[in-house]
DNA sequence: AACTATTTATAAGA
DNA sequence: TTCTTATAAATAGTT
């Protein structure tokens, strides 16, 4: 768009080169700010002057580091290595943009003390750690979640026959409720004794179908009203 | 440019506001490719749709690396050791999100610095909001681990479609595996092509057993093959 | 997904 | 350099 047509390919000028960058730079920044703000999206553009100078658009809402975050950690298992190092990478370039752009929330103001810190630290390793514990009690689901980890025969059979077995609990149970609807029963009592053990492998697979199944204790999944209580970074 | 001006500012109409990220996403895109080939720069554009799909858009000739080997040549000086470990700390977490790997373990418990501290507290938060999104992801096993759901043949009937369908895609799942075995292919890519909706039910049910499956699509990371569509520089 | 009226970006010139 | 302006390009609303 101008008076001419530009072929893309390396302006070799270099003064026809810096003044077009300057002009694009204007505008693909100002496209990056809309977009941000029209879609209500996240977005970083970061990008080098032919002389050096870094440049970086975020849009408004949110910093850099969550914008990164996110991305890395959208469907991890899924993602290739290079993907992750080309993010490591990005992150630790706008690391150092720091101090040529303006990246202030980038580690956050750390006006807090070190006993807040180390306490928080704490709060947070406990409660990863919980986290983890009820994870790893879904063992069965993660072989779902993480169908890299299927990659044999013997692995699908397992899941084959499990599923089968689970299938056949639910026809009794089924029946079961059919019954007790007729005799004006909740169901409930009556499912937890039929189904507590409706998956069942090889005692010595890895899997281990029992644990994710009920069990009152431990079976509770994080509920977002309980993610406010994690310490929170303000949002921008 | 359109038929109307528009006002830069949120657009409520979900349809619109996807409409025109389309547009504009496809616009910046192309202006970040021609950007980096007219000027030879190194430029990086990273964006989440509305519904939340990343997109990345790098300089056709640079890695991710490169940009940051060339801006660390531009200032070595401007390393703060500190920053920087914590960046490799990052990194790690980044690479080892996948295997719920223990931070304060791999960062050691030698952190006395606020800005240690710090870092850590955020790698702990990132690495808990990660599980966190996993363990969303099992909707499906909270259908067991949270039997009390589970109060009417009607959803004893879903579920029971639901292990059935399950049944299918894991023999249609072994069959390729068998298939490919032969081919001396490796399974992952098939059985995430095979399985990434294995599980189907009501589309009126709370139940969304999609979301704890794997979706590539909504993992669309802009592919070479995209990339090639625009002019394209050669590098060096 | 395609169209087109209109706005916006910008290449070259002043 | 910055400003202007003719023209190319993007895109909002429409179909």
């Amino acid at each position: 768009m101008g008076r001419v047509k530009l072929k893309i390919k390396k302006l070799e000028n270099t003064n026809g080169r810096q003044a077009t960058f300057a002009k694009r730079k204007h505008g693909i920044m100002k496209k990056a700010n809309e977009l941000s703000i029209l879609c209500d999206i996240d977005i970083i553009l970061l990008m080098f002057s032919p002389t050096g100078k870094p440049s970086l658009c975020k849009g408004a809402s949110s910093s850099i580091e969550e914008v990164i975050t996110k991305f890395a950690q959208l469907t991890p298992q899924e993602r290739a290595k290079r993907k992750l190092e080309s993010l490591e990478a990005l992150k630790k370039t706008f690391k150092k943009l720091d101090h040529d752009v303006n990246i202030p929330e980038f580690l956050g103001t750390s006006s807090q003390t070190i006993e807040d810190l180390t306490s928080q630290s704490r709060l947070l390793q406990n409660q990863l750690s919980d986290v983890h514990k009820r994870l790893s009690k879904l063992s069965f689901c993660s072989y779902w979640t993480n169908p890299d980890k299927i990659n044999s025969i013997e692995h699908l059979g397992q899941l084959e026959n499990s599923l089968r077995e689970s299938l056949n609990q639910i026809r009794s149970c089924k029946e079961n409720l059919g019954k007790q609807h007729l005799m004006s029963l909740d169901c409930h009592t009556q499912f937890q004794n039929e189904m507590h053990v409706p998956f069942r492998m090889g005692a010595e697979q890895q899997l281990s179908p029992l644990l994710w199944i009920p069990n009152n204790d431990s079976q509770h999944i994080m509920l977002p009203e309980e993610q406010n209580l994690l310490p929170h970074r303000k949002k921008f």
